[in-house]
DNA sequence: CGTATGTTTGATGAGTATCAATCTAGGTGG
DNA sequence: CCACCTAGATTGATACTCATCAAACATACG
């Protein structure tokens, strides 16, 4: 089902989800044109690899929908997530023909991929897709840097609020703020893969979601479900600033 | 002194030790000479800050000499380290009109800094600067996910070990090297400032790097001079692969 | 010589990892 | 259709790493 839903976007660029956010944002009509000419759209499936750390990579590419993790391995098996890819976000280098970390489908997955090659040929002549390229690094870096206090600082419980604070952000219906002040969305990790992003263990994971839960922060239904009643209150357990009541 | 030796060097962008290296690195004489035009040097001491986080920041730069933290703060005061700025690293963003982090300076420093807004305009006008600093924005993207992986997932023990075999793969001169086999670099952090960089406090850095002398892996003269007999050993001790024992 | 800043070392406790058992839901095959 | 199987999740008991609180030490500077 989920595959059916994957095929229904038009592989026309025009009507392409993501074409106000990706990387050809900028992109003019006869550019849009050329980049048709050097693309391709590939499927995974929810827990495919994409790219193993370390294999050659001959295109790099868009999220188009579904989600996929970046994630780092030592030799002894622990792992650190280093990047949640969404749709819009960019995947490869330009410039370096090997991949720098495992690229993972955590759910079903579409991508536009473009030949590694000629994109870096366009990008040298064409301005925008390197300033748009530009611009989202910058983004990345930032919440890399974000995701460092995260790390380095904060508590279990202040983890994971930092983590459905992000999550339900960007994922949330604003019709479902609006109509109940509550913001739902679902889990789109197991509690390992949360685990590997936020430094700790699956079941401190699994621990603190429960005791959130249990403190009324937030409210569950299965596994993923999730309802965050006082978004305010979400942030305050993050350690952010949560300012105003305001869901802004 | 250091103020004499900071002086020391050229205004001439022929003659910049950071040349070859920082975003002018792609720059052709005629774009040099507009670069001369909207430049200018500051200086700072040791401990000052350069800017805060939240502050409107006119203008953008290159570190020349001495070396910079970005750190970002909670209200509660704890503080993370989110990057360590080397000669030849940018600070600040370039459509971005006030600081995200805050920067200081730990020893002291000489920046070269560009007006913003004629910096911009020339960005969107020579592809030569913005391909560089994509490029730079790239390898620091690149070391800050090397970075969650040392916050999220190693030990206290690991992550001194991961600083010190940073620094001193930057900081060693070859000469050292080749002579006795050993490195030898002074740190240029305090105790404090390499907790913060690492997630720890200042108390376990002190403990795991006298552990670290104990056991032999590296060697103190003072607080801050530091000797790596083996520089295999100090990367096993990072949880690296040290693969064959060669400083490659 | 005295003060300030940075560092080391010690004693104790909190927070999280680890090991282990149990539970749940979804999918499979009899 | 039900029993079983599996992957994911929860919960519990215990151990260990690192934070916290506290005191002493070192070095540079006035």
């Amino acid at each position: 089902m989920l595959n059916e839903r994957s095929l229904s976007f038009s592989h026309d660029c025009e009507d392409c989800p993501i074409r106000h956010r990706a990387v050809c944002a900028r992109c003019d009509q006869a550019e849009l044109e050329r980049l048709e000419e050097i693309k391709y759209y590939r499927k995974f499936e929810a827990g495919q690899t994409v790219v193993w750390s370390g294999d050659r990579m001959d295109f790099v590419g868009s999220v188009v929908s579904g989600i996929a993790t970046l994630t780092q391995t030592m030799e002894d098996g622990r792992t650190q997530m280093v990047g949640l890819l969404l749709p819009s976000d960019f995947v490869g280098r330009p410039g370096r023909d090997s991949a720098a970390y495992d690229v993972t489908a955590t759910t079903d997955l579409v991508m536009c991929c473009f030949r590694k090659t000629p994109f870096e040929n366009m990008m040298d002549q064409t301005p925008h897709i390197a300033q748009r390229l530009l611009e989202m690094t910058l983004d990345e870096l930032d919440a890399a840097r974000e995701w460092m206090l995260v790390l380095g600082r904060k508590t279990a419980r202040e983890k994971i609020a930092s983590l459905l604070s992000i999550i339900a952000r960007r994922d949330a219906s604003v019709a479902t703020r609006a109509a109940t002040h509550s913001i739902v969305f679902d889990l789109p990790l197991t509690r390992e893969a949360m685990a590997d992003y936020l430094g700790l263990t699956l079941e401190t994971v699994s621990r603190q979601i429960s005791a959130l839960r249990k403190d009324g922060v937030i409210a569950l239904e299965g596994k993923r479900h999730v309802t965050v009643p006082d978004m305010g209150r979400l942030l305050e357990e993050a350690g952010d600033d949560a300012d105003g009541g305001v869901f802004a």
